[in-house]
DNA sequence: TGTTAGCACTCGATTATTGTGAGTGCTAAT
DNA sequence: ATTAGCACTCACAATAATCGAGTGCTAACA
């Protein structure tokens, strides 16, 4: 779809009018707000236009226009260009960073606060995640008779507890010494192959903690290959002040977005060719709940390797431009602060 | 505060019927709806003595009335009457259980699913907490480089985990050791005792281990004291659907004091004589947000030892009889679970 | 041929007007 | 002490009147 410039301008002043006033736009307004030497007149012509090409509607006849969802998109492709954030802000951001980089869960909590305040909608940050891919060390734990607690270590220094029960007591000697067979073992491999028969050609094992080591390896990859990461999410009333969502139905909608985490994390964690900032606009996104909503997301990386994402949950009406730079500049805050807090 | 038997009995059917329709009560439908067999101006007058004793409240000169918060706490104190669960629900409730008592995590947001289920309020519950005085065991597990994770067992064979950064590197074998020593301390004497000129006295120990342990147990120390405890709420969405929460700022508080979670623990932990189930009406929370609430809470016990709580959210025109009886089936429930789940 | 002034028209939002009805308090009769 | 009767109150709903920012269309103009 090609715009010729002067639509192209027209139809950048409506969605950035609209974005921030929420109110249709209309002819008059608009040539008075940006003077681009044309007259209401030719506006209307021009806009006649655009709603043909579907890139406005009017709520009724006879008021002014607002973009479709398909003029926000042609915007986000089109039209707008992510700028850095102002210096400034960049610093302040920096520092804030600074000073919570001592452990992982006060980092995430503190980016969903600073994106949900600099951007003034829902921030939603999903915490990096231990699989069986990057497992390096397993501590078992006794509890109390028959339950032990494993304690999942990461390659990156991430931990992870599962809780089971097993079929027999298990004392801290006897935690210890299983602790030992299974460390043994990830040595050589990754967990995902500890087969049952290779548990049989481990040596030295008494029938009964072989026995307990056939139970516990598949409690193990079951809770490995659960994703239950962490969803931090901030700023939910945030929403609450944009004309919008002053219907409650919108709210419920929005609420029951932020608890399904499930649904939250696949999203966020879902690629999109391989754009750093992701934008996914109103019925663009395959949640129901998500239908009027625009969300953008980011991911932050370690070695390459995606640790977790984050991002911005607002209207449609959302101001793509300031949420992309704060994103953009976030990750790499996000990617510096990640490597010195796991790897170092 | 003594009323006659008639005021009583009207006083409860304005209540009653109140918290059913949430329309200000009138003196013809009110004589009509329950057949005391006396007339409307009987009533009138009886209400207007309600009034000035202020139990009732007109919204408008020549409307119903409804009842103020002195009304709800009359209610409570001096009506209402805890009933038992229908058999039916009950077996429902047990059954639930049954299904959800393997882990901790599960039973406790098990425990909120059914009280917002059953109330069709706001429902939040308290997981148990880890703390000083019932600390068992301490497992020092090695992260990475000098980031060590604390797992920490209480009695009852629950855990907690704590991460810190210490000012060397330790490796698994270490962690072994330092492992041990705390635990040998532990074996004779509770955390909170463990002062730096104890530390000193215990044999075995190289200078870097002894340091090591220095810089551990403050941070221990502190870690147990926060209260961090979980708290897990359900059916937030639930109070939507009532009239008195069409208003988005009313929506707003909930929200906030949902997500003050250290707020939410404290209350639900403090005493209130020692009532089972305890009641807080409207401004008797202390919490600005809950002004427009009123909160039922009840707790559960591990050998007398308070564990836990739990309770709804509701408007202050809440179904308090049915509320109660639930709470107190609930908590059997949940005392009977946590100790087979601890315990066993 | 593209642009613009002018004009009649549209329609949501706001304000004013008017009933309606469930409720009241007061008084007098039972 | 209770109650029927009556005039009065007032939120709420429905209807009407007004306003104004917007439109499309036409004709004149560069």
């Amino acid at each position: 779809m090609e715009l010729n410039a002067r639509k192209k301008k027209i139809l950048e002043v409506i969605i950035r009018d609209y974005i921030n006033t929420a109110e249709p736009v209309g002819s008059r307004t608009l040539s008075k707000r940006c003077n681009l030497g044309i007259s209401p007149a030719t506006i209307r012509n021009e806009m006649a236009d655009l709603e043909e090409l579907g890139f406005l509607v009017q709520p009724h006849t006879s008021s002014g226009r607002i973009p479709t969802q398909q003029a926000y998109r042609y915007y986000v492709d089109e039209i707008m260009e992510i700028q850095k954030l102002e210096k400034m802000i960049r610093t302040d951001i920096h520092r804030g960073f600074l000073d919570h980089n001592t452990e992982l869960g006060p980092t995430m909590s503190h980016t969903a606060q600073v994106l949900s305040q600099l951007t003034n909608y829902t921030a939603v940050v999903l915490a990096p995640r231990v699989t069986n891919f990057n497992c390096k060390h397993v501590q078992i734990v006794s509890l109390i008779k028959n339950r032990v607690l494993m304690v999942v270590v990461t390659q990156e220094g991430m931990a992870k507890n599962i809780e089971v029960t097993l079929s027999q007591e298990v004392d801290a000697i006897l935690a210890l010494k299983l602790s030992n067979v299974i460390n043994g073992f990830l040595k050589n491999t990754i967990l995902s192959d500890m087969s049952s028969e290779l548990i049989d050609q481990i040596q030295e094992m008494s029938p009964a903690e072989s026995k307990l080591i056939h139970e516990i390896i598949p409690h193990l990859k079951k809770a490995l290959m659960e994703d239950d990461s962490e969803v931090h999410s901030t700023g939910l009333t945030n929403l609450f002040n944009y004309p919008e969502f002053s219907d409650v139905n919108k709210i419920k909608q929005l609420i029951n977005i932020v608890q399904e985490k499930q649904v939250l994390s696949e999203m966020m964690t879902s690629k999109d060719g391989n754009r750093v900032i992701r934008i996914k606009i109103g019925s663009e996104n395959d949640n129901e709940n998500l239908k009027d909503f625009s969300i953008i997301t980011s991911t932050y990386e370690l070695d390459g390797e995606m640790m977790g994402a984050f991002g911005v949950i607002g209207p449609t009406r959302m101001n793509y431009d300031n949420v992309s730079s704060v994103l953009n500049y976030i990750r790499n805050e996000l990617n510096l602060h990640i490597s010195n807090l796991l790897m170092k």
